[in-house]
DNA sequence: ATAACAATTGAACAATCAATCATGCGAGGT
DNA sequence: ACCTCGCATGATTGATTGTTCAATTGTTAT
C-alpha cells in the first residue's frame, strides 16, 4: 500500500479522473480474475478446447489428454465452478460440454493474439 | 497419468478421434494458458482494463489501484512478458497502454460472460 | 556533484495451486 | 447380494504466485 502519487498529477489528472471513473466494482474484477483464472492452466485450457469440438465424458477427456481420471476430475471441479463447463448424466459415465458459445469465443481470440506473436 | 480409456470406447471413438484430429500442439496450449493466466489475476485484469481507457504511467496506476509502485511494477513485467502491454519513457516516467486491441476485446468478452452469470 | 523522484529488481514469505494417492459413492451387470 | 466400472473427493506434497521490503538504476532539477 503506503502509495503517493507521482509529483506530475497536473499532467496525469486528467488520465486518472478518466481511470476513476470508468472502473468497475471490485465484485466484477473479481469474477473476471476468476474466469481468466480458470482458462489459464495448461490442463484445463486443453480441456475447453477439445470440449469446443465435441462433448466427451470424463474417462474419454483422460484418455484424448493424457491424464488420470483424478485429475481431470478436479479440474473439471474448477471448471464448473466458474460455469465454463455443463454436464449430464448417462449411465455411469458423465459427460461435459461446454456452457456456452463466449468460452469458445474467449478461446479462439486468446488464439488469435497468440498467433500473432507466433 | 496411468489412465485407461473407459470400456466403452465404441460409443466414444468417434467422439475421441474427432477430439484428436482438431487438436493443436502442447506449444500453443502452452502459450495460451500463459496468455489467460496473465489475465487471471485480480491486480493485473484491473490493471487492463484501466489502461484500456488511458495509457497511465506506473505512479498513476498505483494511485488509481490503490497499490504500491512496487507491487505494479512487479505485475506489469508479467504482463509485458505475456505481451499485453506495450510502454514508452518519457523522462523519468514510464507510460503502459494496451498492446493491442485484442486484450481489450478478450475483457469485454470475459465481461459479457460473467454478466450473465451476474 | 548532490538530491529527489520514477521505476525496476531481487530476496523472502505466506498463500494458493495442481497432480497423486487413497478412498468413497452410485449405477449397471452378473 | 456382489463386483466392477466411471466419477468425485479429501488429504498430502512440491511447485508456483503475489506482495512487501530493501536496494539499485536512470532521469531531472538545484
Amino acid at each position: 500500500m503506503s502509495n503517493v502519487a507521482c509529483s506530475y498529477t497536473e499532467k496525469h489528472s486528467e488520465n486518472v479522473r478518466k481511470a476513476e471513473e470508468g472502473m468497475l466494482s471490485e465484485r466484477e474484477f473479481l469474477f473476471l480474475a476468476e474466469l481468466f483464472k480458470a482458462l489459464g492452466d495448461y490442463t484445463r485450457v486443453r480441456i475447453l478446447y477439445v470440449l469446443s469440438i465435441n462433448e466427451l465424458c470424463v474417462c474419454a477427456l483422460a484418455e484424448v489428454l493424457g491424464m488420470s481420471q483424478s485429475a481431470i476430475s478436479h479440474q473439471l471441479r474448477l471448471l464448473r465452478a466458474a460455469k465454463l463447463v455443463r454436464y449430464r448424466k448417462d449411465g455411469k459415465n458423465v459427460y461435459y460440454a461446454l456452457d456456452d458459445d463466449h468460452v469458445r469465443n474467449l478461446v479462439s481470440q486468446g488464439l488469435e493474439h497468440i498467433r500473432e506473436e507466433i
